[in-house]
DNA sequence: TCCCCTCTTGACAACGTTGTCTTCCATTGA
DNA sequence: TCAATGGAAGACAACGTTGTCAAGAGGGGA
């Protein structure tokens, strides 16, 4: 048992030969083609089921140049349990159209997603979700042309004009700001993310709109942009902290940084008041009160892949944007 | 600009015409195939560039009968951290064989594995990766006589002789006892998944050969089997604790039941001693201190991936096992 | 009876690529 | 000068399936 000898796998000509007809009778019955005699079909579907046969879907969408059955999908990282999420809402709704989903990473690398984005493309997927890492588009193009369907998740491409699924950031930002704002907090610490990112940007935008509405002066002394990793965010709250009027509260612009803020509030026992963007995985647990500003990535991720099929569905109306929204979530231990 | 306009796809005819040669040499061009004069391979491949041209993928394994440069991975569910980060693993080790990944979830529905097996394998993918969900894997043999590769991930499959990767569940559940033990605990609070689950029956015998080997007797009041949810795994321990006599400890049998188990010894306040099979994001900031029997996760998909590529190389060797070896962590804050 | 129409069925080509075999040309040695 | 040799290039078939079209059987109406 070394699975060395190989039988080859049963072709439609098999099938014919072992019923007695014609391989494109075999291929009406495979098919659900109409007129075909229903014992004639029994006996091409008991051939079948003798020899195992099994349609070979290269050659069907070869010959007939229709769907591959294949959709594709570019993040950045699939360990990131918010990208695991939307590739497995995607690959349900794929599921639900008898399609297969090919995820595939980019880390963050506009030009490791352009060799992505391409090689997905000479496979002729039937369409293809992107969350854009690069800064330019326009290479796509070509693409489109000759008739790749694609859809924008979380940020929008630029050079390009497509279909696109985005969170709510700046209405987040600003029910986040705006609560603290209501809890009587006049100082408060914001650190987001480098606004060379979309979303980083948005959320940022969001809070200037609420304190401004507020009559808030913005004070850059409170404000950090650029911070990458849980660590750097750490040592801005501390910074803030130890400077002079320090904040009462603080914004975080998303989840690494919400986790770093938890962790230096936490080793100095400062009851700051926290809202962080983007919830994450036992976020209730945390050993402090903290707000989120949370949203439904599955639906992030089935928003984008239902409007997918509606493109490979023949859909040609003009490209429009899924806004996703998002709402405050009272999270931590001692809430 | 509504893309309905959808240019033909150049092939390699249309290169062949454009560069004045035959298809074949075109052919010989792609594939690198000694025997063409340099400028004739220069005419080619401006005419590649000029028409934007990409091999077709499906044509030429059709014709080949190659390789299809792709690989399935059937989990339990994307959206899972644990089998995201396989999911993640195996993408990178397929990416350097410039292999795709169609990842597959089965939500543990014995049934649905079947089909997405059969799916997959009427792909002709390259091979595939399954971590069983079913208890009886007989059905896959006909496809392993065709000539599929296979690797069982995490559990063993039954009824089939082929390659697998599991993590050293009973030497982790036996070191995580003796560390309980060695801190003086007698008696421990055992809360594992069902039985039917070939993970949590190997942590359970390692427990019970670390407490043999101490001769600490097996308290069957302080054992519960079949918890599927930190809730449930809440209840056990809050039974436990109220029972007479109650646990010094718990060993909880893996990253659900231990978060359950915080979250319900917080609740309380209670000191008891707490291990925990699986690390999970963020447990070094649970708000007690834990003790974490853990594993490279990323190694297990990777190990998998790189015997599946053995295989599909060409590989013939008997069936073997991979061991992924456990450490104890300490987690938790306060620790 | 004959013609037309419908319904089944099959023969054949085509999808885009690659394996096999042949052809052609230049070069070499006698 | 001519046969032998070897390398480059192309003609053709084949992979497994499906679209097109034609052939044949059977039925109904004139």
């Amino acid at each position: 048992m070394d699975g060395r000898e190989k039988r080859r796998r049963p072709t439609i000509a098999d099938v014919a030969a072992r019923a007695g007809v014609s391989v494109k009778t075999v291929s009406r019955v495979i098919n659900n083609e109409p007129g075909v005699r229903p014992e004639l079909a029994d006996g091409v579907l008991a051939a079948i089921g003798e020899l195992g046969f099994r349609r070979n879907p290269m050659a069907s969408s070869l010959r007939s140049g229709r769907s591959t059955s294949t959709i594709g999908l570019i993040i950045e990282d699939l360990a990131n349990p918010f990208y695991a999420t939307v590739a497995a809402a995607v690959a349900g709704v794929a599921r639900t159209h008898d399609t297969h989903l090919i995820t595939v990473s980019s880390g963050e690398d506009p030009e490791l997603e352009r060799r992505q984005f391409a090689e997905l493309c000479q496979r002729r997927v039937d369409g293809l979700i992107i969350v854009p890492a690069g800064s330019d588009h326009a290479y796509t193009r070509a693409e489109v042309e000759m008739g790749m369907r694609m859809v924008f998740l979380d940020r929008p491409p630029s050079g390009i004009l497509a279909d696109i699924v985005v969170i709510d950031n700046a209405a987040g930002a600003r029910a986040g700001i705006v609560d603290l704002l209501e809890a009587g907090h006049r100082r408060i610490g914001v650190i987001v993310d480098s606004p060379a990112i979309y979303t980083a940007r948005e959320r940022l935008a969001g809070v200037r709109e609420a304190l401004a509405g507020a009559g808030v002066p913005y004070d850059d002394s409170l404000v950090r942009v650029g911070v990458a990793d849980p660590e750097e965010a750490a040592r801005a709250v501390a910074a803030m902290l130890d400077g002079g009027d320090p904040p009462t509260a603080f914004f975080a612009g998303n989840n690494r940084i919400t986790v770093g803020a938890i962790r230096e509030l936490c080793r100095r026992g400062d009851g700051a008041a926290l809202t962080g963007f983007d919830d994450f995985e036992l976020s209730s647990l945390m050993p402090r009160p903290l707000t989120i500003i949370g949203y439904d990535v599955q639906e992030l991720g089935r928003a984008a892949a239902v409007r997918l099929f509606e493109r490979i569905g023949g859909d040609t109306s003009w490209p429009a944007e899924t806004v996703v929204p998002t709402r405050l979530l009272r999270r931590g231990l001692g809430q």
